[in-house]
DNA sequence: CACTCATACCTCGGGAATCAAGGCATGAAC
DNA sequence: GTTCATGCCTTGATTCCCGAGGTATGAGTG
């Protein structure tokens, strides 16, 4: 699982912080997200400009980084959206639709 | 993407040979099946106990080595189907179903 | 026959993604 | 002032996949 795009969707409601965004994910999927993931992720994203990041002090004092989608996020969102609608279909043929059989010249 | 219950799904069907299985699945799901990546994979599924092999010789002599579903291998199969259509919820979840709709301003 | 193509198997090296397991620091609650 | 939840991070190992090779044989063509 490529978990960037979830990342992107995540992120289209507004800036969130890293700490944040793996409970949205968590409460609304259920899949693991790992510490050890998110954050290189996050700082992968950065460097490829699909996020931007900009530290935020909150009123008590605390520290948090926020992500942001960039232009480039938005596209890539798109098209990930679109591939994996592709894959999802090309996946439920080989391991549902199992009745027809293609002609392997 | 994990490829090896696609490869349990399509041997559902009866045993087969490597190349054989790369043609169906690429015929079924357009996904790229690259030669590096299915040999390892059938080796690996055969230390797993997934898949049994055997060298058949065909009337021509051509050798080939058919792979066939083992008992744990269908019980595998089960467990990864399920598990895919978990994955597609949650997945969907995040891409498409955000509470959130994001509006163009 | 010689040549080429498709078939059919394989390995190796590298890159990318994930996880487990840590570490470090701060604010809030008691 | 100790503990808890928050919040950021890195490192090492593992796993998976691909690209790029290599080897060999049968079938079709001239």
């Amino acid at each position: 699982m490529n978990l960037q795009p979830l990342v992107l969707a995540i992120l289209e409601g507004g800036p969130l912080y890293g700490y944040l965004i793996a409970r949205r994910a968590k409460a609304k999927s259920g899949l693991r997200w790992e510490e050890g993931t998110l954050y290189p992720l996050l700082h992968r994203m950065e460097r490829g400009k699909l996020v931007s990041s900009e530290w935020r002090t909150a009123s008590g004092g605390r520290r948090r980084k926020y992500y942001a989608l960039t232009r480039r996020g938005r596209s890539v969102l798109a098209t990930a959206r679109a591939d994996w609608k592709e894959q999802v279909q090309a996946v439920s043929n080989i391991l549902f639709g199992g009745r027809r059989h293609a002609v392997a010249r």
